[in-house]
DNA sequence: TTGCTCCTCACGTCACGTGAGGTGGC
DNA sequence: TTGCTCCTCACGTCACGTGAGGTGGC
């Protein structure tokens, strides 16, 4: 598919699927006129590197860590050194109270929006 | 306290905190040498700041969120505009879906690392 | 031709990081 | 004086946003 096609898929802007190309997270082949075309499997991938972005993780590590990622795992294992499973682990642990905390701010609004709805009119 | 004390006590780095203050976000007062004085209440308020920019909310926006989740809240009800509350909701349901993509992800990475232990060694 | 998508620069933005160069208090 | 913290610029970075100016296919 191309890039537009990607893009909605993905909900991500052209500008992005061509930068995250330029960081080297995807390698879209070309057509003979230029335009970029993309395999379907990476509308899962382009949703699992905003899924990592959105957790804090550069560009740099999401394009080691990806190969770790894909299916099946277990012809991977070989890939994981012991230094990318320590950064997972430190990234996991990271995630996990991301999510406390943004869980936590969440429900600060939610709390704040269902008092005023009761307090006011 | 001074901007030190208040980095260490919210994990926020000195720039960071002069850059808050520098959005309107935070109004610390002046000592007799310049120093920057920080009041205690400080440190949940830049946790919190932390906790919605960490959501993707600009600091713009905080700006004006920020008094609206202040306690007590029912003194702050007038404040909230209907445009506002409505912000607030998009934001909390934002919030919701990050949660959830959030966990996928870390679930995606632990349930790797389980895989990885129990197949190698 | 019209209207769509695609292309490549390339500058702007926002929340940061990082240092230079200098001051005040123990 | 030494060593700490603080100060104000001010440039760099990274993941974006936004447009200019041009091309290809129905």
């Amino acid at each position: 598919m191309r890039i537009g096609e990607l893009s909605e898929r993905t909900g991500t802007a052209r500008r992005l699927l061509r930068y995250y190309e330029e960081q080297g997270l995807i390698n879209p082949s070309r057509a003979a006129n230029g335009y970029r075309e993309y395999d379907p499997a990476l509308v899962d991938r382009v949703i699992q590197i905003r899924g990592l972005l959105d957790v804090g993780l550069p560009t740099r590590l999401i394009k080691q860590i990806l190969p770790c990622l894909d299916k099946p795992r277990a012809i991977h294992f070989p890939d994981a050194t012991p230094e990318m499973l320590a950064t997972l682990e430190r990234e996991r642990d990271r995630m996990s109270t991301r999510i406390t905390v943004l869980t936590r701010n969440r429900d600060a609004i939610d709390e704040y929006l269902a008092e005023v709805r009761t307090g006011a009119r």
